[in-house]
DNA sequence: ACATTAAGTGATT
DNA sequence: AATCACTTAATGT
């Protein structure tokens, strides 16, 4: 397991005011957690907003029969625009959020989130643009859903997890990136099958190598 | 060598 | 696009 530093001021020295960041570091819980751990549960009540200090987070929306769908990651340097309509609203949270690699985690009570709401026109200013930026994502993931098919799902997908981790190497079963799209391995399999033929990827066992022409 | 898991494919709904 | 049933290929023990 490997943890980067947690030079958390670092990152955000450039958006934050430097009481802020004092404040940050005396009030908030400094978190790590391993790939793969669960976040955020379904069901289980917000207290703190998450700020994610280096490593991914991916949040996805999870129906009673189990089905996921993917809404977005939370990278280094951002936090989960969910997180703050769950506590604002002292309601459940209704999806999850799991790290998707080794992260490192800063919990900021409640409390205080809204303290600084008022305080600090840079924080307010961040919540903003999170909760901007998330409601942003969501409508376009909406557009997806409603309007897209399963193949261009599915390229949107492979390039969005590319992006994410930096590589052109995908390191997920068929069944597995399935699952993540609401839909059955076959169905994935076939897909990628025809991408393959039309060279614009590579497939291998639990590996998909992206060509530049997808 | 054998068991397990991932991937490929035809046929059916 | 989903499901079933089956085959083939890769990987672990």
């Amino acid at each position: 397991m490997s943890y980067e530093t947690p030079e958390y001021s670092s990152i955000f020295s450039s958006v934050f005011e430097p009481d802020l960041l004092a404040e940050l570091e005396a009030k908030s819980m400094l978190m790590k957690v391993s790939s793969g751990e669960t976040i955020m549960r379904i069901g289980s009540p917000v207290r703190a907003v998450p700020l994610v200090i280096s490593g991914i987070v991916k949040v996805s929306l999870i129906n009673d029969d189990g089905q996921e769908i993917l809404l977005y990651y939370v990278r280094k340097g951002e936090t989960c625009p969910m997180s703050f309509t769950c506590w604002m609203t002292t309601k459940v949270s209704s999806i999850e959020g799991v790290a998707e690699e080794d992260s490192v985690i800063l919990a900021v009570p409640g409390k205080v989130v809204d303290e600084w709401l008022l305080k600090y026109p840079t924080w307010k200013k961040f919540v903003m643009a999170t909760i901007l930026d998330g409601f942003s994502v969501v409508i376009k993931s909406i557009d997806d859903l409603a309007f897209k098919k399963m193949d261009d799902r599915l390229i949107i997908y492979l390039k969005e997890k590319s992006k994410a981790t930096g590589s052109s190497l995908i390191n997920l079963t068929h069944q597995q990136i399935g699952d993540e799209l609401g839909t059955n391995r076959v169905v994935v399999s076939r897909l990628l099958k025809k991408l393959e033929n039309d060279n614009k990827l590579l497939l291998y066992r639990n590996q998909i190598k992206l060509l530049r022409n997808l």
